[in-house]
DNA sequence: GCGCTGACTGTCA
DNA sequence: ATGACAGCCAGCG
């Protein structure tokens, strides 16, 4: 499958993100190679989680954290705040 | 091989 | 500004 190197581009980007620094998912997916594929990029990250990926460090290009499969958006805002990065609200 | 789902995004009302 | 609808891609049944 096409999604096969996609999936894996996707992890590589989100493992590069930097301490304090956030990418939303349409920047992830546009670093993977499809900018399109923000769909898939959160599909990846919901059922393909790995503990070498900041997936916490992936927000909304609202603004908003979105979901987080290790204890929702609250703990998505404690690490990201954690790291130095604090939202807009 | 087809169809549905999903941690999304953008536009219309 | 908020709510709802439609569109996009990849993965799994």
């Amino acid at each position: 499958m096409a999604g096969r190197k996609f999936s894996h581009r996707v992890k590589n980007v989100v493992r590069q993100i930097e301490v304090g620094h956030v990418l939303s998912y349409k920047e992830v997916a546009k670093l993977a190679g499809n900018p399109k594929a923000y769909r898939a990029v959160a599909n990846v990250m919901a059922n393909n989680f790995d503990p070498n990926i900041p997936c916490h460090r992936v927000i909304r290009s609202d603004g908003q954290l979105g979901d987080y499969n290790r204890g929702g958006e609250d703990k998505k805002r404690a690490l990201l705040e954690s790291e130095g990065y604090t939202m807009k609200t």
